[in-house]
DNA sequence: CCCAATTTGTTCGTATGTATC
DNA sequence: AGATACATACGAACAAATTGG
């Protein structure tokens, strides 16, 4: 770990010092090529580090924390451990970048539009048998039509489940995590507004009817086919969308993702 | 605000203070809808409020802050202010998931196929004639071939601005946002690995061919022709880019990013 | 079950830095 | 320049959580 940085009046800091010690600490994790679990020198040797009071650490470790980069126990064989930057938090602090944008449902669909269909293409004929059925199982939550709002909203929920649990198939990373954001982000207002109210259970079966024929492209290997029924999925739903509100509810996404 | 949370014993926190305290001005500034600059109640109130000493206080305050959600200003009406969420700050958040998760170039390569063949489709003939001559500006950057490593380099990179430039034209905040994050992450790769390394000149001429020419179906206004031209650019660029060592680079990404 | 050691978590008082008027 | 209002930083003491004997 560098040494203490003693601040020079000719060098103004433009950061506070939780935030330049905080940066120390990453290039030090960087540098030593640290692993998630590996441990970091506990508060009272980042305090002698860095010359710094134990508050000013502390705020420090914070920073980190809230992006996720490290956790904290207590007590003997306790301190500060490297940690992955888990899925909930990265949905979470990218959320925030969208909170005062007024994403719209339309931009949401016009990004599920190009990417998951090239999602299906990719893992046509790449899927176990346990996985395929997997999908179909899920698929089968909303078999039967809705008799109340409630069911109507469950059901909405579980179906755009079935696309986060294909994501998850998916060995690119960044893909898996676009479109389970995407699909976590339609989950929230679906809860917050009523979207799945009124039902429209007319547009929502030909939805589960894709699904349907989606695993069986899967199952069968046929890249071109899944894509295509990808591709018109999304448009159906885009298109059932098309009434609703366009401007996406105001609201932090919560550390508990639904999926 | 809420009143200060008395913990009882029969629930126990499982997060600390300074992290209930910052879910508690969150959730405040969804329920009142504050908006980017405005001013949260300076550290005494907060102290008051919440019962809980300044370092608590002050702790959470960083959370919020190395979050993207706040900022703060030191003296008289100086205090702490909401703030948007910037594009570099999410960029680099989201950066951070991917630190421990060795995402490939053939990966990024796989997103930037799917979306931005939509991107241009989505553009044609939508730009004002200003837009388009500042994308051909931008290609005049690299015109010549390069001589050296250091030019072919820069070379490198302004195209993949070129593609940023593009992105930042799309009415789709969530486009808007990963295109540019891609560039971003490939600019990165550039620098830190040697990706300009050995030039290929021919296939980059190629790249700058597709850039030509998607610049002049978007002023002719053909959706078909750009969404074409972008998939084979980008196959052609994901094409050079095989011989490359797959891995990516473990770096944070800076709070500066290249474009 | 309790006790002791270890490590983070929290408090409070004081002092300093910084921007505004 | 000086007064004011605010965040920033320090340090010492104490509390709480966890582990092991």
């Amino acid at each position: 770990m560098p040494p203490a940085t003693t601040r020079s009046k000719a060098d103004p800091p433009r950061r506070s010092r939780p935030q330049r010690v905080a940066e120390a600490i990453k290039q030090w994790v960087v540098e030593r090529g640290l692993r998630p679990g590996d441990r970091l020198p506990g508060e009272a040797e980042l305090i002698e580090r860095f010359a710094m009071a134990k508050s000013t650490i502390r705020e420090a470790v914070r920073i980190l924390e809230a992006q996720g980069l490290v956790k904290t126990r207590t007590g003997p064989g306790g301190g500060v451990f490297i940690h992955e930057v888990s899925e909930e938090r990265a949905a979470a602090l990218l959320g925030n970048y969208f909170y005062f944008k007024t994403l719209t449902i339309g931009e949401i669909y016009e990004l599920r539009r190009a990417l998951e269909p090239e999602l299906g293409a990719a893992l046509a004929g790449k899927l176990a048998p346990e996985q395929l059925d997997r999908l179909e199982a899920t698929i089968r939550n909303y078999e039967s039509p809705a008799r109340t709002a409630e069911e109507e909203r469950r059901q909405h929920i579980e179906s755009l489940r079935f696309h986060a649990r294909l994501a998850e198939m998916s060995e690119n990373a960044l893909m898996r995590f676009l479109i389970r954001f995407t699909a976590n982000m339609l989950s929230e207002i679906t809860i917050t507004r009523g979207l799945y109210d009124p039902p429209n259970h007319e547009l929502w079966a030909r939805g589960r009817d894709y699904q349907v024929r989606l695993v069986a492209a899967l199952r069968a290997g046929d890249a071109d086919a899944a894509r295509d029924i990808l591709r018109a999925h999304m448009d159906t739903a885009r298109r059932l969308m098309e009434g609703q509100e366009d401007r996406v509810v105001r609201r932090f996404l919560p550390e508990t993702p639904i999926f």
